[in-house]
DNA sequence: TATGAATGAGACTTCATTCAT
DNA sequence: AATGAATGAAGTCTCATTCAT
């Protein structure tokens, strides 16, 4: 009979990954022990090892920004209707993220765990995974958009695409070097740029990405 | 009595840097450990501390890119007479480094670098501001194209040369992942990119960053 | 309020004592966790801990081989009526039993209870009151052998007696080590050394012996 | 250059196995800590690991009784004139080692390595390969006496010799066991057998086996 | 009686650094 | 300047045992 349900060892998971999180942040995963954790977390020290075998696990655990990739492809998913309004949540969410002083830590750590992918299969197997489901939700928005002739014909949606996500990765870095985010600094900077990739985005929803962009970040 | 020259003690001491960075490329800061470096390097134990005080030194040593920065900083300099000559070099350099299989071992242990800044004040305020002197090469040289109305008035020469540092680190990071660059797939995108935040850059020049492109990444 | 019966009891007892045999046989005590034990057994942890105190009652429950040393004294004593047949039983046993495969796992645990033996004095008492139990058998067995004239009567009892103890430990090693037993080798050997220590053996009843170590070893 | 030699390098390894040995005599191998053997060596817990990659190393170099093999080897090939001397002295130095109270922590150590054998394959093999050495010089001697007419031509060289051998493991279990050895007891006894394994042993040289053993033993 | 999650002391091992030669 | 043996603090992980349910 189980006594505990996964519900409540999920729980109990989720209780050191956050510790460990605030520790990795603080010092970084190598200048982190299993004891800093333990600490943190207030579970015991062998308790810790009832939820993951091994120190790397729990970096490999925070390494994967899933959730993270996840939302974005729900942002651009949910925009159906409009390629451009696609593309405008998309850079939204990504600047709300970024000004998003709680998630600092998070910041910190995935920085890390691009680090730990080169050296870490696993790791950086599911980096790239993440980074191309990604990538490809972006080109098909393109797609999408070329076809109904809002954006240019000519421009590459995977070389666009990628490109974003290679500025995305960049932009993150930064924030969590400079502590924080200058979105007004970007932000038309960014939009001049894609409106270059892609055409004016502004023909029949005119004002829809500036206005989103303003706001957003 | 200096027996040997300062000359000799660089080189020795690179000797053991170059030796760092491939042992740092390989198995990452911390799982290598000064044995490893030794070993690899030729010397002794002893003799490593003769030119090294502790190992996050090697890691501070490594993880600064000055010399990196100063060939882009160089580069634009040199092309003092066209913004977008400048640009195009720009671009050049940058291509063609991330298109050189021979410093796959450079872009591998930098991204480290980028992890260890978030933990050790002396190597962030090393990558910042050398992030800051080349954002700020870029800027100038985006005012000086703008002054000669090379350029949209309207840019924002700051912001466009941020978004630029945040593109390359990014494309770093992508090329050191997947082991090697695509130039073809990102090069449009970027100038088109490019043409959108500044302007057409094919006024006078014309073909000028177009050839530059294409034969350079 | 007893709910189970002592037989019950004895019978979850005795099959903990199955699955360490079979762990300890396996990978030796000290290499085997009590994880080890009760998965093996298929209780739980705390079940456990209902039937043992400590995982050193466990290793001094099996390296007790008291039900072997009572098989041998029974043996022994069943034949009362003549010495020589007497002994020539023991041999039978004692090969037979090193013959049988299905001990090899208690003939690998009686060793390792050999060595615990050394550090543990209640387990060092217990063995060596099974030997002296045996070996005082084995020497009244041969008294009686020389008062009916069929054993040298020059021998020492106590002596011989011991000597064959050493002998059968001896060969209880070798068997372990080697996985198995062989009998022909040693048969013919053993005889002639008892027959060397004790007279010919084959007066009266002659062949007695002789058959018995043919067919039983 | 080395600064120290291998006889240095030696000595020292020597001063941590004998370290070793007096704490595996004392607790057993599995209760004696790496921490335990530093201690009674007087070296550091890394200078340890300079000598020895981990502490099953520590228990494999001391499981491994070759030098006590190859002195009954080399005892028994010095005496290549008579069988029945060679054989004399093979149980003198037995019985002299069994009751030299200085190797009783050699015994007790090797007792455990019986143990550890069954589960270390190669200190199985190398025990089983040190056995077989032994038993093979024996094998060869009785071969030669049987050849001169010494030993009775009917007996198994190898037989007997794996016989002697499984006598001489049971002899130093409970030599170990009681903490002492008492050759009178055991003498006349082995004499016997083995008289009784090989021939009458007197014929030429006559009183010799007798002669040695009661001074030796 | 049975369960199995929780505990925490302590084991083994590594490694940056020192220092006598 | 060069060496490499020595150091010992500290890290990761294990496991016998307990106890609330």
């Amino acid at each position: 009979m189980a006594r505990f349900t996964e519900v409540q060892k999920e729980g109990r998971r989720q209780q050191i990954l956050a510790a460990a999180l605030r520790c990795f942040a603080r010092n970084g995963f190598h200048n982190t022990t299993i004891t800093d954790v333990v600490r943190e977390s207030g579970v015991s020290q062998g308790t810790f090892y009832l939820y993951f075998e091994t120190k790397d696990d729990v970096i490999a655990a925070l390494a994967d920004d899933r959730s993270q990739s996840d939302a974005l492809i729900n942002a651009i998913a949910g925009a159906e209707t409009d390629p451009v309004i696609g593309l405008t949540i998309l850079f939204d969410l990504h600047g709300s993220t970024l000004g998003d002083a709680q998630r600092a830590d998070e910041r910190r750590v995935a920085i890390q765990g691009w680090a730990e992918a080169l050296r870490s299969e696993p790791i950086r197997e599911r980096l790239l995974a993440n980074t191309a489901r990604v990538q490809h939700e972006i080109a098909r928005l393109i797609e999408r958009g070329q076809q109904t002739g809002r954006f240019k014909a000519d421009a590459e949606p995977q070389g666009v695409a990628r490109t974003l996500m290679a500025l995305f990765r960049g932009l993150t870095l930064l924030t969590a070097w400079e502590g924080g985010f200058d979105a007004v600094l970007t932000a038309k900077s960014i939009e001049d740029m894609v409106r270059g990739a892609l055409g004016p985005l502004t023909a029949p929803g005119d004002a829809d990405l500036a206005a989103h962009q303003e706001e957003g970040q």
